[in-house]
DNA sequence: CCTAAAAAGGACTAAAAAGTCTTTTTTTAT
DNA sequence: ATAAAAAAAGACTTTTTAGTCCTTTTTAGG
């Protein structure tokens, strides 16, 4: 459905969301061990999301990535847009380029649906929603 | 959502139901300018179709590809199943291996519903029913 | 029996996605 | 000032997906 970026981005977002609640910082190492991912590609990947500013992060000694304000109210649905873009969300399930309501393809009215749904979804998710559940552990993010 | 191969597969198999229906056999050339694929590309994914018998084949001249009786019944879940495998109806949307009712990724029971949905729509899609819709142009498989 | 038309098979190349490693920059604390 | 800790940047390698081309097999029709 997302590709494996996008599925760690958004395991790491909220792993970040979640250790970062109170003013601390999460190093690289601890995100890759907190999600069970490969340390220099979760590095990579978080890079590209503080560049385009949907997380925070700091450099240097305690420094580390976290969430402002801001970026606490996006959704998994910007994250997603971010890194994998809106195809998901507006594309055709059988690869048309324009497939549309005047011209659809044969699944594309049901398909519509169940990507507004998907979409919908993802975008109710706010980021600091998951925090109390995963502290919990009523929710995870990584492989047992 | 799907590959890329799974959507050639999916409206070429569509094109194929259409055109075999009243005992005919399409060639790759054919299905390849019918639904604007790569002509080699697709020759490759009907070969794999049919080693699968999820279409037949036949070869020499007045050959071609087309859907026997048993094949018109098969779902298009049947055949993103057979292209893409199921990790689409089944795995995970954070990409957890064991995510599952016990352990949940935040994702879990909302993606679930989604999923579900997904499947029953595609399951109920059986490849003989757009026949008419694709003959009177209501419906389209290929680029404009 | 021969030819031509078709799919089947196999060996490739190209492009994209996933993943790794090394160096540089920034920053804090001593 | 310096050392160490952290992210940022850039250059890679590996794996997977997409796509192409050439040869072989099968088969219908003359």
């Amino acid at each position: 459905m997302f590709s494996k970026t996008c599925e760690y981005a958004i395991r790491a977002v909220l792993f970040i969301a979640q250790k970062s609640k109170d003013g601390n910082k999460v190093s690289i190492k601890e995100i890759a061990k907190g999600i069970k991912s490969p340390e220099y590609f979760i590095a990579k990947i978080l890079q590209d999301l503080s560049r385009k500013k949907m997380i925070q992060s700091a450099k240097g000694p305690n420094g580390g990535f976290y969430l402002n304000k801001q970026s606490l109210k996006y959704s998994l649905a910007d994250v997603v847009k971010t890194i994998d873009g809106d195809a998901i969300f507006s594309g055709c399930g059988l690869g048309l380029e324009h497939c549309s309501e005047t011209r659809p393809c044969p699944i594309h009215h049901k398909f519509k649906k169940i990507r507004k749904e998907l979409y919908d979804m993802l975008r109710s998710a706010r980021l600091g929603e998951f925090n109390e559940r995963l502290e919990k552990s009523l929710l995870h993010l990584r492989r047992a």
